[in-house]
Formats: structure tokens, C-alpha cells, sequence
DNA sequence: ATGTTACCGTAACGCCTGTTACGAATGGAG
DNA sequence: CTCCATTCGTAACAGGCGTTACGGTAACAT
């Protein structure tokens, strides 16, 4: 295994140590060696790949991007049609399970740290504009006989939906249950003509 | 102004001055200091007036939910009919201008803050508790014949719509104008039947 | 006028933070 | 085996944090 294997790896278990503090504990325990002690090293191992906390930060929000959107391709491709792809995509959008629930706490972890934080929010606003892109474009692939305005608002509700849903699933996954937000999604794409 | 009026009135101030803070700064520098600060005053009468920091942000949050709750009921009380109420509220519910869309950061703050914190959960909870049933009331009145269940699916699409709208529309107002907001809520409402 | 009480600013405390410097260990090269 | 470069743990630093103790000041009662 070369070096530079090593280093990646490394910053990759970094990372998810990042959001595993995240997750667990909040933005406000999101400490240096509070990263350290979840990947199971010192501060000085962090230090040493990291320039600084920042730098941390952003490697693990760019990573979680990357994650998520190659899930998100499997999903596109592995779906028979057109509109099982876009239902497919939402859901997972959503907070249907454990794991992806602890994604929506990450998520709004860093869309908090984002509000005073330059690099955080452009890197959160350019994954957002992908997102409603591909979004837009799997609406258009369920309707092909819309307007692009029609697919742009009914995308916009879509894309709202699910991230709403993910946030008030994460904080209280008791009260909203995975069967209720399947069933939901599919009221409203039914209600929009998509299922 | 008796003693008890001007207590109330500071611890007031204290809570819109973590709002400033929380809406600006972030939850990262959301310190005592700041919040002393931006309400004009030292740390000591900020710890003259809490116990610690964590009541100052309870209260805060307590009071964010009174003001909200109070302008929701104006609105609702002053629309034409059960419908026009049902879209004031929603609409009011995501960042349709600067004033709503800094609460909606304010709110991601207290969401992100609240993993860690049992108390703040409980409150996000509850306060999520009742909106939802609010919502579900306006719907069961702008919907009278529908069944509990169809009405309970709806309020939920409703409400995670608005509240996911808050949230993209808070981290880029630029990219998600009040006029896209609101064409996107007339466009689910008419998808339901509920315009 | 004087004593008393409540109020709040000042300054300090200990703790925890991000960051840095240094030394030990490890592992390949000659 | 020896040397050297790289890697990473240890320990310390300054700074900022929540919290506390103390002193001054203003308002009210007598």
C-alpha cells in the first residue's frame, strides 16, 4: 500500500470521524480532539494531515458530497424508469433509516457552521444548485411534455420537501416514521402527476 | 415600570440579542460575551439575570416560539377563509423576506444546538408537535370532506415543504427569491386541491 | 440625611480550545 | 547494521470560554 493511499484513507477516517462527532455529540463538541479521540488517534495525527481545523472541516463536508452522490448515481441508474429514479432519489434524500437520518444531523450540523463560515456556504450553495439541477432533470425525464418552468417549481417543491423532511425526521425520528414519509412522498407525486 | 416589568423587558433583550448573534455569527461564536455584547450590557448582568448560558438559550428559544406563534395566530385569524389562512401561514412559515429568512437561520441554530442538548430537543419537539397539529387543523377546515388520514399526509407534505424551503432559502436568498417561493407553495396547494 | 437593599460592571478564576514545538518510533536505503 | 527521512504521540503555549466574587452605585425607606 503506497503512502499516498495511506494519507487518503486517513483523511477519509478523519472525516467520518467528523461526522460521527457531528452526529453524536453536536457542532458545539466538534472539537479538534474530540475528532481525534472518535478516530481513534491524538490531536497530533489530525494536525499533522490538517492544516488546521477548518481545513478539516471542509475536507469532511466535501467528502460527504461525494459519498452522497455517488449513492445517488447508483440509485439513478440502477431504476427501471424515469420516474422510479426520481422517486427513488428522493427518498433516500429523505431520512428513511438510521444511517441516512444521521446524514440529515450532519447536514444541518454543517449548514449551521456554514452561516459565519465563507467556505462552508459557497461549498453548501454549489452542492444545493447540483442538486436542484439533477432534481430538475429527473423531473423533466418523469414529464416530458412539461414546460421547463413547470418542471423548475415542481422540482423546487420536491427538492424543499424531502430536505424538510429529512430535517424534522432527524431530530425526531419517532414522530415521523419511514412510512409516513414514503407515504407522503407518494401522496405528493401523485398530486403532481409523477407516480 | 414595576421592578418585575423591567426584568421581563431585559430578559427580552437578552434573548433578541442571541438571536442577532445566532442569525449573524453562528452557533459557533454564540458565546455569553457576544450575546452581551450585541445587547448592549456586560456579562455581568447577562449571568445577573440567567443562572448559566444554557437557561439564556432556553429562554431565547421558549420566546422564539411565543413571537412565531403569536404572528401565525394573527395571520390566521385575520384571513377570509380557511384557505387563505392555510396559504398566510404556510407562506410566512418558509423566508419569503429578510425578516423571516434570518429566523430561519436562527432556527437551523437552535436545530443543530438541540442534538446535544435533552432539553432543547424536547422543546424543538413539542413546538414541532403543535405546528403540525395546526397545520393538520387548517387543512381538516380548507379540506372539510377529506378523510383523517389523506388530511394527515397532506399537513406533513405542507409542513416539510415550507420548512425545507426555509432552510435552502436561508443559507442562498439570492437563489431562492420570495417570488420562486411563493409560485412554488401556489403550485403544491393547486396540486392538492387546496386553492 | 442616613442606612439598607438591589443592581450590575469589573476583574479574576480555572478550564478547554486550536495550534505549535519537540522527541520517540518506524521503516526503507545504502 | 547504520543512517536518514517520515510519521505521529506528548506536552506545552496563548487565548477565549463560562462562571464567580467583589466593589461601587443608585434608589428607596425611615
Amino acid at each position: 500500500m503506497s503512502r499516498t493511499a495511506d494519507r487518503s484513507a486517513q483523511g477519509e477516517t478523519l472525516s467520518r470521524a467528523v461526522w460521527s462527532v457531528l452526529a453524536e455529540q453536536g457542532l458545539e463538541r466538534l472539537t479538534v480532539r474530540a475528532v481525534a479521540a472518535a478516530a481513534g488517534c491524538t490531536t497530533g495525527l489530525v494536525m499533522h494531515r490538517f492544516p488546521n481545523r477548518r481545513a478539516l472541516l471542509l475536507h469532511a463536508r466535501h467528502l460527504l458530497h461525494q459519498v452522497t452522490r455517488e449513492r445517488v448515481e447508483a440509485l439513478e441508474s440502477a431504476a427501471a424508469t424515469p420516474r422510479a429514479a426520481l422517486r427513488a432519489v428522493l427518498q433516500q434524500s429523505m431520512a428513511p433509516d438510521e444511517a441516512t437520518r444521521q446524514e440529515a444531523v450532519v447536514w444541518t450540523g454543517f449548514l449551521a457552521a456554514a452561516v459565519a463560515d465563507e467556505e462552508l456556504i459557497t461549498e453548501h450553495r454549489r452542492n444545493n444548485r447540483l442538486w436542484r439541477e439533477r432534481v430538475e432533470r429527473l423531473t423533466a425525464a418523469a414529464a416530458p411534455d412539461w414546460a421547463p418552468d413547470r418542471v423548475a417549481t415542481t422540482a423546487l417543491a420536491l427538492i424543499a420537501m424531502t430536505e424538510g423532511m429529512g430535517a424534522y425526521a432527524a431530530a425526531d425520528p419517532a414522530a415521523f416514521p419511514a412510512a409516513d414519509q414514503e407515504r407522503m412522498l407518494d401522496a405528493t407525486l401523485t398530486a403532481y402527476g409523477l407516480l
